[in-house]
DNA sequence: TCACCAGTGGAGGGTTCG
DNA sequence: ATCACGAACCCTCCACTG
């Protein structure tokens, strides 16, 4: 059983700019200026930044308009998610000539436990290394690694191996850093508690109020202070944290508990026409992905940010699973419609979780196609026209806009809306119906 | 019948992360 | 002076159950 802590060497691998770093491999005269990937309408946000690019204080998810303003002479581009998720793929089968066990944690990061790799291999920074040459090498894309005993110090090293951007220049990183067994404390207990994982604007606020700023302040505190302060399972795990204990596994697959889609407008929605068009495209999306992952969800919640940027959620829970969009629309919709719009909506969320119930039953009692309701009949016929002709190949007819024959989709607008083009003021419900 | 308690699960909000 | 999207987790309040 003393096998069970045996120690674990642990890499953290995360990319340099990433979304720009794959955009200069195919605009190589943008390289050495500062370009930005991210949203390029007004309510968008950057997702990625070039190191140029953070030398004027421009970094990911700063607002676009924010950014513009900063560096107003960088390169900005709309950026290309399936693009980056082919290449995160090539990355991992990198990964996976040391070791399966990957734990993504988004399309330009992932941990990776190397433990029984060392005999093949040697050392984690060795294996590290010969990582950072293949990507650098094969992809010709660039990434920094942390090397540690756990996942949260790894992470942590990680950061210090990357290159810095400050007003003067880039510093280029060491690429590789490692935190050593028995070196935790020296190298954790001089940093800011900021960086500590869950420790962010708010919680920061909680601790510089009792004196805590570095992470050695927080590892000498008594744990009920703690507690008292954040609350029983934070108190608890932050101070683990700032021992540098972390015993949490590199998990491979981890199934979602919740799946969802929302969308930030370009114009603020009064109209109850359009914002009962967008819960039925909302609706849509979440339904199809739900049938994709093979569960109905239970709990269905729906999102609403008004123009002040009040966010308010409602919910309700259901005795079965569903997974298709009428059924969604029918569960959220009465929810939007308890609510006072007038202040306008700048963003409309559905996701459902709770995950359960028709998939299994299905399977259960294995019913005659014959039994099988309508709603579900048709939204396998839709799933299989979607497989052959794509998923902007049909929807719902309540989705269409009114003036363009077209299923409205955006499916492509990941950081925010896209730049709008100088909006022709014809009827448009949320243009004309501004109070003011 | 009442007061209290522990446990559970829903609802709603908040925080954090990449 | 403006703030995306998708997801996880936490906290508090509340109703219900035994």
């Amino acid at each position: 059983m003393a096998d069970a802590v045996r120690s674990r060497t642990i890499l953290h691998v995360d990319m340099d700019a990433f979304f720009v770093s794959v955009e200069l491999r195919r605009r190589p005269e943008l390289r050495g200026q500062p370009v930005v990937v991210g949203g390029t309408g007004n309510r968008g946000v950057v997702a990625a930044a070039s190191y140029e690019a953070r030398r004027y204080g421009v970094h990911s998810a700063l607002p676009s308009a924010v950014a513009r303003r900063r560096c107003p002479h960088a390169v900005f581009l709309p950026g290309d998610h399936e693009l980056y998720s082919e290449v995160s793929t090539q990355v991992h089968e990198i990964f996976g000539r040391y070791t399966p066990l990957i734990e993504p944690l988004s399309l330009d990061e992932a941990f990776l436990d190397v433990s029984g790799a060392i005999r093949l291999f040697g050392e984690g920074v060795v294996i590290a290394q010969r990582i950072r040459d293949d990507v650098h090498g094969e992809l010709d894309l660039t990434c920094s690694v942390g090397v540690a005993p756990n996942k949260f110090l790894a992470k942590m090293a990680s950061v210090e191996a990357k290159p810095r951007a400050n007003p003067d220049g880039i510093e280029p990183g060491a690429g590789v850093v490692e935190v050593r067994p028995g070196e935790e404390t020296t190298f954790l207990h001089p940093l800011s508690v900021r960086r500590l994982w869950g420790v962010g604007p708010k919680t920061y606020e909680k601790l510089d109020r009792i004196g805590v700023r570095t992470i050695g302040d927080l590892s000498a505190l008594p744990e009920s202070t703690l507690v008292s302060a954040l609350g029983p399972s934070s108190g608890h795990h932050l101070l683990a944290l700032s021992k540098g204990i972390d015993g949490r596994p590199v998990e491979v697959e981890r199934d979602p508990k919740s799946i969802g889609h929302e969308e930030t407008y370009p114009h603020d929605l009064y109209e109850w026409a359009d914002l009962d068009r967008e819960i039925v495209r909302l609706s849509d999306a979440v339904a199809a992905r739900l049938r994709k992952f093979g569960s109905g969800a239970k709990t269905l919640t729906l999102k609403v940010r008004f123009a002040g940027f009040r966010t308010v959620t409602r919910s309700v829970t259901l005795p079965a699973g569903i997974d298709t969009a009428p059924e969604i629309v029918a569960a959220v919709q009465p929810l939007l419609h308890a609510l006072d719009v007038s202040p306008g909506v700048r963003l409309l969320g559905v996701s459902g979780s709770n995950f359960g119930g028709r998939s299994e039953q299905l399977d259960l009692f294995s019913a005659a196609p014959e039994e099988t309701p309508d709603v579900q009949r048709s939204a396998a016929a839709i799933d299989q026209i979607r497989e052959k002709f794509g998923a902007a190949s049909i929807g719902p007819a309540s989705s269409i806009s009114g003036d363009k024959l077209r299923v409205v989709r955006r499916g492509a607008q990941q950081w925010g809306p896209d730049q709008q083009p100088d909006h022709t003021r014809s009827g448009d419900a949320d243009v004309t119906n501004d109070p003011n």
